[in-house]
Parts: structure tokens; sequence; C-alpha cells
RNA sequence: GCGCUUGUAGCUCAACAGGAUAGAGCGUUAGCCUCCGGAGCUAAAGGCUGUGGGUUCGACUCCCACCAAGCGCGCCA
């Protein structure tokens, strides 16, 4: 059962008595002594009605038939009133998990409606750093978490893959290849100085020298894309679509999309630039479209393409963005919403940064000398896994502290190692389980009733919780409820492990306890799966 | 200067649309291995939610001011 259901029961209870009000919250109860669900229904319903009587509400809910059915008691206390669901509705989970298995928590609530996500877009000038890890491990979450709820799926990547930075990584390459071979050359001051660019450089085969940088630039957009989706690859993450800027510079939507503005009169001529109305939409400033020069601003083909993916008939656009492009948000939204679209369509969440601390010591990044972490470097020092699952812990929008020592750790310190190790303890149950021969049928039918400690109804549960907790990450689009549930899961369940033995001579309420293990082994296999973090057979 | 994000236990963070006595983990301290994996468990200590006002039955949550941190504020992407 979810909260809102037992709403949507109460509102339906207060209109057969004449009341119509629906401005009242339904909670997970903040505490035992509270039950499992509370409501703050009669402190909101004395603010506007002042002649009612409580106490005959109250004896109304408790006589529903449904409210009966699914609860032990109901009561009222300091003005809340909480509901403690019969333990023979928690005993239901079983069941429904042990039917649906992998499934469990699945929803169709997304309605087959058709999401873009479009992530890590980083321009192919060099390797994806931590912070293209931060949203790689975000996006692909994400990701699962819609479509488990319902929703079509595609994850994007948009490539800058022209401008000025480009042509700059291909005078850098070029620079790179000459001096190598001890010619006189020299990288510019903003151009690419990294080490990777050399390694590059000193692959190719001898004869280039005499190209043009035009041609270095192709060489080292293919590497270095190579590269990036060699790393993505090792991350987990696979996209659906690389779609390429050029490309859309090509095909003339660019173009067109201005000239629909145009129409619209919300494009302007001044100081010898073509600019965008975007104040009319809520921006602060109006911008710039084309130059001087008669290039294009970056602005102008990223108008194109948000045109062009809304009209690949998408219902929802989510961005995933830096924080350096915060600023950004209102004119992107200006101008989707000047195109004639809601700006509801486009969500654009912003993912901090991350600072990597080696234990106290902070680890200083600047890209400009070449100082950064590569996602690559933090995959092979922690493993995907444990990045993924720290990157994936907190809000989005909260700034990260990644401490690379605790999470090389294998000691309790470190939350990924709990969690896998909670996971290969369940598992090992479940083989133990099966070798003194309890098998799925026994598991199935066992007697659930005999899990009657405090912290098997506990576990159980929690475990009944998890679709609500799929459901809120999906509609809140906060990847970062996830995790602590799993990490919370596993730790009352190592302490049940420590407490209770699960296959012991009795066999009856070895099977049931079994089923519990199972189940609990289902949520958290699907729980680790939707963040993408690997399920070990051993440790 | 303006804008966005953030400020909660020693540290890293929770707290559902304003709800009950603000919760976890780590660290610290004191304990627990004949037993399905001790990479684990049990317990204790630890708080004027950055500061000062306001809104109300009720504020970590909303409003105003201030303080502190990070990031933006280009005809760069």
């Amino acid at each position: 059962m979810k909260a809102e259901e037992l709403k949507t029961k109460l509102v339906e209870i207060l209109s057969g008595a004449g009341l119509n009000y629906e401005n009242f919250n339904v909670f997970p109860s903040a505490k035992k002594e509270f039950g499992d669900f509370s409501t703050n229904i009669f402190l909101k319903i004395k603010q506007t009605e002042k002649n009612i009587s409580i106490k005959k509400l109250i004896i109304l809910i408790q006589k529903n038939a449904w409210m009966k059915e699914n609860f032990e008691k109901i009561e009222e206390k300091n003005g809340f009133l909480n509901f403690f669901l019969k333990d023979s509705i928690v005993y239901s989970v079983i069941n429904e998990i042990l039917s649906k298995k992998q499934d469990y928590g699945r929803s169709d609530s997304g309605n087959k409606k058709k999401v873009l996500i479009e992530f890590v877009s980083a321009n192919p000038t060099g390797p994806l750093t931590i912070a293209h890890g931060r949203q790689a491990a975000f996006g692909e979450a994400l990701s699962r978490i819609l479509a488990f709820s319902g929703w079509q799926v595609t994850k994007e990547y948009y490539l800058n893959d022209c401008g000025r930075q480009m042509e700059l990584l291909g005078i850098s390459l070029k620079s790179h290849y000459l001096k190598i071979r001890g010619m006189p050359a020299e990288i510019p001051q903003d151009g690419y100085h990294g080490e990777y660019l050399k390694e590059i450089a000193k692959k190719l085969p001898d004869g280039y020298e005499k190209k043009e940088s035009g041609f270095f630039e192709g060489l080292a957009k293919q590497e270095i894309m190579t590269m990036i989706k060699d790393d993505l690859r090792e991350f987990g993450v696979v996209f659906d679509r690389w779609f390429s800027e050029a490309e859309l510079r090509k095909s003339g939507r660019v173009e067109e999309v201005i000239r629909m503005l145009e129409e619209k009169g919300l494009i302007y001529e001044k100081d010898d630039a073509i600019w965008f109305k975007s104040t009319l939409y809520g921006d602060d400033k109006d911008r710039v479209i084309r130059k001087k020069d008669n290039s294009y601003t970056y602005l102008a083909p990223d108008i194109a393409y948000h045109q062009y993916k809304i009209n690949r008939g998408y219902d929802l656009l989510i961005n995933l963005w830096g924080p350096d492009h915060a600023g950004y948000v209102a004119r992107i939204k200006a101008a989707v919403n000047a195109l004639g679209f809601s700006p509801e369509k486009l969500q654009i969440i912003i993912v901090q940064l991350t600072t990597l601390y080696r234990g106290k010591e902070k680890i200083s990044m600047s890209t400009r000398k070449g100082q950064f972490i590569t996602l690559k470097q933090l995959m092979d020092e922690v493993g995907p896994d444990a990045a993924k699952f720290f990157f994936l812990f907190r809000k989005a929008d909260s700034h990260l502290d990644f401490d690379i020592e605790i999470a090389r750790k294998k000691t309790e310190e470190n939350p990924v190692y709990y969690i896998q190790y909670a996971y290969v303890r369940a598992k090992h149950i479940l083989e133990f389980a099966k070798e003194k021969g309890i098998d799925q049928k026994d598991i199935a039918g066992a007697d659930f009733s005999l899990l009657r400690e405090p912290i098997e109804l506990d576990i159980l549960k929690k475990l009944k919780k998890f679709p609500s907790i799929v459901q809120q990450a999906a509609t809140t689009v906060e990847v970062s409820k996830i995790a602590p549930y799993i990490l919370d899961l596993s730790g009352t369940f190592h302490s049940y492990y420590q407490k209770f033995r699960v296959v012991d001579e009795n066999l009856k309420k070895s099977c049931a306890r079994t089923a519990l293990v199972q189940c609990l082994f289902i949520v958290m296999h699907t729980g680790l799966e939707l963040l993408g973090i690997s399920q070990p057979e051993k440790m």
C-alpha cells in the first residue's frame, strides 16, 4: 500500500460524510510508535471547519471496511491520526515479491511516454573528467529508473564537434606531431597541452607533415571519441544516439529555426549582430545568435537542436548540465517557449561538481594546466561500482565530496562494500538453504506468520516501501533516493543476520525466513541494477 | 555589483508539499567471533538547524535582511 492510496480512501470517507476536503498529507510515520502511516488530516480540517466533531470522524474512519481490512489499529495522537498495518497485510508483500521477482517495483506510471535524456555531452577535445563521470552515473541511473517506471527512454550524447575549440584541437595536435618529429612548432597558448594529445600524435604515422590542421582535427576527434566511448563503456554507460553538431549545421536546421523566430518577430539586428529577444520569455537580457563575423554563437545550433529533439516526438526532454551552464537555463527555456512549446517540456538538471579528497587532502584540479583526474583514473583507482555509488548517493544539486581513500577501503567505512557484503551474504544463505533441501516450493508455501520478530516485520515493511521509493525517484527525477534506501536495508539485514539464524533445525521457520531473505535479495538486486552497480557473486 | 546553488553532530549527509522529542553513517569510547562469510554486530557520548527578524496552532522547511562557501554573469563552448 502506498500513502496516496490511503489518502484517496480518506478523501472518499470524508466526502461520504459530506466533507469535500483534500488539503492534508498522508505520509510514512516518522517513528515506530506512530505506526506505519500518519496523517495531519485533523490539524488541517480544524483550521477551516470549526464545528466538526473529530471524535465522530475518527470513529467513521475506524468503522470503514477497507480500513478494518488493512489496519490493526487507527489512533489519534497529538492531533495526528496514526495507522498501524495488520501483520497479515505486511506478510502479503512476500507473495508479491516472490511472484513478480525482478519486476517488483516496476510500474507503468510513465504511460509509455517518450523521454530523451541528454547527458555528458562533453566536447571531444579531451578525456572525460570526474565531473562528466557524475553526470554519466546520474544519467544512466535516471534512465534505468524511468524505464522501470514505464517511460520510453532514449539516451543521447550531443557532440560539439565543430567551432573554435575543435579548430584549436586540430592545430594543437599538428603542433604536437611536428614537435615529436623534431620540427619547429608551437602549441598555441590557448590550445591543448595535455599528455593524451601527445600520445595520439606519437601513434600517427610519418608523412602528415604537410597536412592542414583540419586534417588533424578529424584525426583528433576520431581518437578522442574512441577514448570517450571506451571510458563510458567501462563505466557501464552506453548511449542510444550520438548527435553531431556538425551534421546539425549541415542539415540547414539552424537557418530554418532562425527564420522561424524571425517570422515571429523575435529577431533583430544591432551592432552588426543578430539578436534573439529572449527577454520576452523571461531571460535577463537578449542574446546574440549570430556574431559580427557572421558565424553563429553556440546558442543558434542549440536552439535548433532542442527544436529538433522535440520534433522527433519526445514528450519530455531532460538535460543534465554542469553548474557552469546554470546561467544558460533561462535562455534555452526561453527559446523552447518562443518556438511554441511549453517550457515544461524541457527539464534541466544541474549536476553539481565533485571535489576529490585523498583523506584530508583536497585534490585541486585545473583543466587549463592539464591537472585533472579523469574518469578513467578514478575507475582504475576505486573501480566503477564505488565511483557510481558515491556519485549517486547525494542529490544532484548538492556539491559532492568524494574521498578516494574511503572509496578504496574494504571496510565498514565504505558503504559500497557494506552493501555488496549484505548482498553476497544473502546470496550465500540462499545457497546454504538450498543445500539443506529447501526449494522454491518450500519457500513459496511457507507459513509467513512465523516471522514474528520485530526486526522481521521491519524488514518486510522496508521491502514494501521499495515501489514507492522508485516511484518517488522517477517523479522527482531524483536518483539519490535509491542508494540510501539500499544502504538502510543492508544495515537492517546485517543486524538480523547477527541476531537470528535463518536456516536451522526448525524446518518451518527456516522456510519462512529463507523466503524473507529471498525477497530482500530480489529487492537489493533490483536496486543495485537501477543504479547500474554490479551485483557481485562473491567478495 | 547582480543571479543561481549551498550552510543541520567533530566529518559526510537525511528530514516526504510547513507537522509529533531534528535522524543515519563515519570518526570517538566501551563491548561481541566454536554458529548460514566478523568486509559483520551491540551500546554510549555528541545539536540554540550560519545569524537576526517575520508569517502561524506549528518553521530545518515559507518571507525579509545580514554573514560564509561554490558557480555563473562574453558577439567562448
